[in-house]
DNA sequence: TCACTTCCTGAACACTTTGTTCAGCAAAAT
DNA sequence: ATTTTGCTGAACAAAGTGTTCAGGAAGTGA
């Protein structure tokens, strides 16, 4: 690909990255990326139709990246009979996610938090969904994805907002506690 | 108060709600709301300085009506010898918010529905926030109410955006099962 | 009924932002 | 060296925002 295209291509995500560290997306002006990128207007609009579009595809490429195919569970695993294996993913995940901190704490607020919950949501849901059906709580299974999924994504949310001073291990202790409690000896010990 | 303002009031909160139905606030202009509302436009902005102080103020009425006193959890009870009690408030708490269907559910999109957490955020904090550290996890107190008022937020979410069709009781059961699962029995029993 | 106070009206205005267009120039590709 | 592709920056139309103001309508009180 032409490297004048690589060049403004990374300059407008840097400058909205830039910007988003110090103000909301919906704050932030095309103009003001524009003078930041130091490109011209209408090579912003040759590569994005609307601002909005810049935010998705560069949170799409980010996310891609984080949530990379690396860290899916192998369908073979039987997470229900090893809580460590479990534990340990999400572990992972909230590695990879603290080595992006910079890019995705300036995401984090405004409409592109939206965007990262939905990616979120839908890498969780792919990723864990036959997972979840097999905790063993009596309630339907819709319901189960909601909450499971839903207050993981919580509890990441507010571990970013935090600032991450907590490790991703004690975060992760800290969510299987509140979620599995009672629940700790369902595997049949090897 | 004279009652041309009350009419212009109103005449705004249904144009706005009216559009709320159809697409998200940040997409819906000042002048569709005048022209919705069926006044003048300097009418408009003798009564609120913006079109987000519009959203603001609104959604804060309305809240504040959803939230009424009579829901707040009085401080003798206990909780936590008495689920029965617990759960009949929040069970009533959806009951109030499905009385207002109409309203909430317009509200649920984009901008608007980050008010309404950050409201509800607030007013469970407030309501619930002695309760939650009675509940026995070994995690911290932060960490708790996050998980609690997030997981419960999250899922009268999930609710509304259903459309509602669960009854309260079922929601909340599913909830409480969720959440207190192997903890029932930490009551001392009467 | 007669003031008079308050609110609503709607047009005009300055300003900001958006997205497009285009001629000219610079940098790659062949 | 020639062609293709991408960047520039000014100019433009369109849409939206928020203000101002003169005049009219509707409430209020005596």
């Amino acid at each position: 690909m032409d490297r004048r295209q690589q060049k403004t291509r990374t300059a407008i995500y840097d400058a909205l990255t830039k910007l988003l560290r110090k103000r909301r997306f919906e704050d932030i002006t095309v103009q003001e990326i524009i003078d930041e990128a130091n490109i011209g207007r209408s090579t912003f609009y040759s590569h994005f139709e609307t601002k909005d579009q810049l935010l998705e595809q560069m949170c799409d490429e980010m996310f891609t990246h984080v949530f990379s195919e690396s860290l899916m569970p192998e369908k073979s695993h039987d997470f229900s009979a090893n809580h460590e294996e479990l534990r340990a993913l999400l572990e992972h995940l909230l590695w990879h996610i603290k080595d992006h901190e910079d890019n995705i704490s300036s995401i984090m607020y405004g409409e592109s938090e939206k965007l990262f919950t939905r990616y979120f949501s839908g890498y969780l849901e792919n990723a864990f969904g036959d997972l979840i059906s097999h905790i063993d709580i009596d309630v339907s299974s819709e319901f189960k994805k909601q909450f499971v999924i839903g207050s993981f994504i919580n509890t990441v949310k507010w571990w970013i907002g935090g600032g991450l001073v907590q490790s991703p291990g004690e975060i992760i202790d800290a969510y299987l506690r509140c979620l599995i409690r009672g629940n700790q000896n369902h595997g049949t010990g090897k």
